[in-house]
DNA sequence: TTGAAAGCGCTACCAT
DNA sequence: ATGGTAGCGCTTTCAA
């Protein structure tokens, strides 16, 4: 409707056309308005309506000194879907709250970070979200300073407020599936579990706490990395070498799909002749034929609880482990009795 | 170092303590240094190195009219997988251009979109990036108004500035690998190629192109959604009714990942029986075995590329259409001479 | 119940 | 070469 040539209309705009100050108009438009008439409150409604008027957010920010604005700073969350759903929930999350969200990455590059975390502050955000795209202990740059941040997807020393997923439980579950499913013999873990990895070692100790609940133990540990064709080449030796799993736990769900292709390789059936369980909840555990039993990662629980304890009225502190949702679907059966 | 209970240095600080203007202080501190002497120069260099000197960006960008933000509104982009690399080539361009992102998601809901888009302007951002997960024509909220905009991996009417994929040369393309390994018969179509989807209508214009030029047609087109169970279900199918494939194009990875699945459960091998093509490049497409020759979406330059011209100096306008990489790998053979 | 005026922290104009 | 001062568009005392 309004000619696209015109000036912005600001409140002084919509003040004297409704004939009051700009200061009661910002009062009422500001949702502030008590003590003002209700006529009076109806011709500044009205008026703003009239001349579409939109508040100057940067303005009214730079006054008030609350940007409605948070920092989230990712190293590569983005990319490879993992993470996505942090953001996700944080978007959500802001949203609900009235806040935008101004997103970084860092590429790992640690160079970056601090420039990236000086320049959010300067734009005034109120608050940071530090987030990785895998589970990890991080260093933070300095300039965090006093900001307000919490961490998602990662922890640090001294601890910092942080949002991380409950992997030890969720370790302890996968376990269950298959001791539930009666498995005792022949269970094998693929996947490296390097010392540095925090997944990878609080998965395996709640893996074990379960396992030897029921008094038993992997059977063997195939190492390899997180991804399809190392799972793949691993455990094609091993099955060559002669081993004969009756339950594979696979690390996360790459690790699983690499599994998958060496075992129908090997002749072997899913989960006829063995059962398969992993960690993540991926896309791919549902394509997978048949489908994949995983422990999923809560991301979008993660986003969306670091932004309320970030925006929350008292200062967020210590480790939030949210639990890791179990996704039964078709690859776990009770051990054939060969 | 600095006490954290201090209030926030200002560019007043600064000069005082360097014994100028806030004036000189702004001009030598925003890098327009010419006519100050080297002195002060240093001076007040200084003092901002010494006191920690952040200036407000804020209040700057309310006084230069210039956020050095831009704003991006998806609607699920940065679920899945799809679209990531849109947004990490926005963000990789952004920071080149020392702009910052606001991101926001409408989640498909058209009420949202405008809400947003207003929220955006009225913080006063650069520019609006428009962008969608799949290749889409798409309705704009009136409130996109007369701000700068560019739309990415969609397009609307009438034409906005957009950047796209150029699916008709990737359709050629994909064909192209099927013809020059020898293919000429049953060469069959999987996945639907719906009248509203522009990738679909697209590709399929590309790859009947090529066909036609090489004095064949598809021998058959299989109908289904593109996901990897719609088409397992179909192509088992089809298989079960007597199709002998020796050739597919599969109009994208999903599909592509539910065809593999169909071939190896009916006995027959990739490439050796059946050749394999597929679009987008997707992580699927190198983890698959055999690797899966595709061709990619180029998200990463689109994102780069969207960001370039809405900052650029001439305002942008029509479309640009980026070309799809061809990703050759290992799925495509010879015709075997059955 | 309302308005005048003083800022928020910065930049840009016009003096000197 | 430098400084005083007037805003950017809003909110918030404080006085009427």
């Amino acid at each position: 409707m309004a000619s696209s040539a015109r000036r912005r209309v600001l409140l002084r705009d919509v003040a004297e056309h409704a004939s009051v100050s700009s200061a009661t108009a910002s009062l009422v438009l500001g949702g502030r308005d008590v003590r003002v008439s209700e006529d009076t409150r109806q011709r500044i409604l009205r008026a703003a309506r009239e001349l579409d008027y939109r508040p100057n957010l940067m303005a009214r920010s730079l006054r008030t000194q609350v940007s409605s604005t948070i920092g989230l700073v990712a190293d590569t969350i983005i990319t490879g879907h993992y993470g996505g759903d942090i953001i996700r929930g944080a978007l959500t999350a802001s949203l609900e709250h009235g806040h935008r969200l101004l997103i970084c990455e860092s590429e790992g590059d640690p160079k970056l970070e601090p420039v990236l975390v000086d320049d959010l502050v300067a734009r005034q955000v109120d608050g940071i979200l530090f987030t990785t795209a895998s589970h990890d202990a991080v260093e933070l740059p300095a300039s965090l300073g006093d900001q307000r941040v919490v961490l998602v997807n990662c922890e640090s020393t001294p601890a910092l407020p942080s949002v991380v997923p409950d992997e030890v439980e969720g370790g302890r579950a996968a376990a269950r599936l298959l001791t539930d499913a009666g498995h005792r013999d022949g269970i094998v873990l693929v996947g490296e579990t390097l010392a540095r990895k925090l997944p990878a070692q609080r998965r395996l100790q709640g893996l074990l706490d379960v396992l030897a609940a029921a008094d038993t133990d992997f059977a063997d540990r195939i190492d390899c990395p997180w991804w399809p064709e190392a799972a793949f080449d691993a455990l094609t030796a091993a099955l060559a070498a002669g081993l004969r799993p009756r339950a594979l736990v696979c690390l996360n769900d790459r690790v699983a799909l690499g599994a998958y292709q060496a075992l129908a390789a090997a002749g072997l059936s899913v989960p006829g002749d063995v059962s398969v369980v992993s960690f993540d909840d991926s896309e791919l555990a549902s394509w997978l034929r048949p489908a994949l039993s995983t422990i999923g990662l809560p991301e979008f629980e993660m986003g969306r609880t670091a932004v309320d304890l970030l925006l929350g009225s008292d200062p967020p502190s210590g480790v939030v482990r949210l639990p890791m949702p179990v996704r039964e679907r078709a690859s776990i059966a009770p051990p054939s009795s060969r």
